[in-house]
DNA sequence: TTGTATGCGTTATCAC
DNA sequence: GTGATAACGCATACAA
């Protein structure tokens, strides 16, 4: 491996020039400067990461991590990271496991984001108590060193309830998530006040993990104990592609988007691909993302950060039939 | 932030020995080693990953790197990855875009997977050169420090070709891939020797570019220059699936399972939204990143190491009509 | 068993 | 303008 102090002694300067030279440093004239540059790249010199992290205290990566690789779900959201960090000169690198949370104690990165139910809140506050930048993406965690980017879940939860109700639909159903998501938490919250303004309504609510299966077990379970008409919200698309595939296949002749209307959220790519179209709560996946990024880095660069929060729209579609 | 030489300093003894009492070395007393851990837990120390690696020149870090983040289609390789990574104490990063790529040569990783056209041959060699390990999952790359683990392409061009003619289908097309896709190039060449064993076959080759357009695209030419049943080879499912869509769309009232038969490559999640199923080519995505893990630790473990192939099969289905 | 001393490759502060 | 030299935090050969 080439060093600085090989390029030194080839070059018949100190290690000091050297570093100066490579960094552009003024001081060191132009010529003795273009000399090392150019010994440099002969040699194929290329500086070690580790010796310049452990001197200037910063690696300049972040870490973005995430419950698991699966899913078309993330794509998007890593994209919009990525770019803007990468305009800044830092890079992303994703991460996901237990085993990966020692990245961020053990100082191999300069800040992190995370979307990832496997860390506590106490091991966040801890990290952050250590002096290490973090925004949250699925939590409310309040400390100086911790920035929050959430999605707007009530709003969008509540825009879907109220399509529901506009469009005429008495009895209801809601697939819940997961208690341990923070985004479920939400929207199922605002589902309940809904409820309690709406006592005229007829609301079931189904049990529900977020993944398809859960969807399609639920869209089973109204099937059997059908009694008519109703409008189905399902906490995430994935799920409601799953209650969407159940009912399809069923041999009930009941069909979405007329006896059985459905709305989803998260506007995952899949929605375009049902018949009708599956009507959900849409948000820029990119822009969450980035402004994540955005946020992390003002915090490293020691600015005051406010809180931030993605604003969902409503995706109308042919899965939600107009029965009034 | 706590280092070693504070620890010592509380404890009374030098740093060394608390290096190695937090190291498991057996020469110091299991006493004094109790009480340094004990000291060292109470003051939250945390070993600083750069120092450490600067000192063992290693990391313990393997770099996933792939062209895009987008896709269902990394999950199950990605966790491949991990699972044995983390079972030998390695972690995974991912990483994706031409920044990213200094990590190697930095020496912030160990080694790296490779699926991801960004990189040139020439790049990935020189980083060989260097002394990185590397295994490829997108090219043939011969040195020493360099292990392929790559799909079986031409089997399962050939099963997918096959299962067209036995079927009965005289009248082929294939939409091709993106020429910089080894993939793509391995199964064309299948493709087109398979065409030459058969001239009594009538085929037109569409051009493809692995995305969904490409094959929307694709589907609307055979529909405007129909001549009657034929059979359709998507080098990948993605197109496929958009071939499928602009046929299901259209107003021709041709249909993929009767006069139009379809298959596809991959085995893609969506592949099960289609109605009929798509036939396709398979394989473990899971076992390709688990492979590709393997070798890498087997060279960075010094040891010798064989390319390595990952098998396909066919998956047959409804869109694929027996005419025989 | 514990301590001393050195070096990993870099940056940066001082002299000269 | 250039060159010694001292850190950064850790691991380890060797001395005590």
């Amino acid at each position: 491996m080439v060093s600085i102090k090989d390029i030194a002694r080839k070059a018949g300067v100190s290690i000091s020039t050297v570093s100066y030279a490579l960094n552009g440093n003024p001081k060191v004239t132009p010529e003795t400067s273009a000399r090392i540059r150019a010994i440099a790249k002969e040699m194929n010199y290329i500086p070690n990461g580790a010796a310049r992290q452990l001197k200037k205290r910063e690696s300049r990566i972040i870490g973005a991590f995430l419950t698991d690789f699966t899913g078309a779900f993330y794509g998007d959201l890593l994209q919009g990271m990525k770019e803007v960090l990468n305009r800044k000169g830092y890079d992303l690198i994703v991460c996901s496991g237990l085993q990966s949370h020692r990245l961020l104690p053990e100082r191999m990165i300069d800040g992190a984001i995370i979307l990832d139910s496997a860390f506590s809140d106490e091991e966040l506050l801890d990290y952050a108590d250590r002096g290490h930048r973090l925004v949250v993406l699925d939590r409310e965690l309040n400390h100086p060193a911790v920035n929050q980017v959430l999605l707007d879940n009530k709003a969008g939860a509540n825009l879907a309830m109220d399509y529901l109700i506009e469009t005429g639909h008495r009895r209801l159903y809601i697939v819940a998530g997961p208690s341990d998501s923070f985004d479920a938490r939400q929207r199922m919250g605002a589902v309940r006040q809904t409820l309690d303004r709406h006592p005229e309504l007829e609301a079931t609510v189904l049990e529900g993990d977020f993944n398809q299966g859960s969807g399609e077990a639920a869209g089973r379970l109204i099937l059997e104990q059908w009694q008519g008409p109703a409008g189905v919200f399902c906490l995430n698309d994935e799920m409601a592609i799953g209650l969407f595939n159940a009912v399809s296949a069923s041999d009930s002749g009941i069909r979405v988007g007329e006896e059985l209307s459905l709305v989803g959220f998260d506007n995952i790519a899949l929605t375009r691909y049902i018949q009708p179209r599956l009507a959900t709560i849409e948000y820029s996946k990119y822009r969450w993302g980035a402004m994540a990024s955005e946020q992390l880095l003002r915090m490293i660069a020691g600015e005051e950060v406010e809180h931030e929060r993605i604003y969902v729209s409503l995706v109308e579609s042919g899965s939600v039939k107009d029965r009034r």
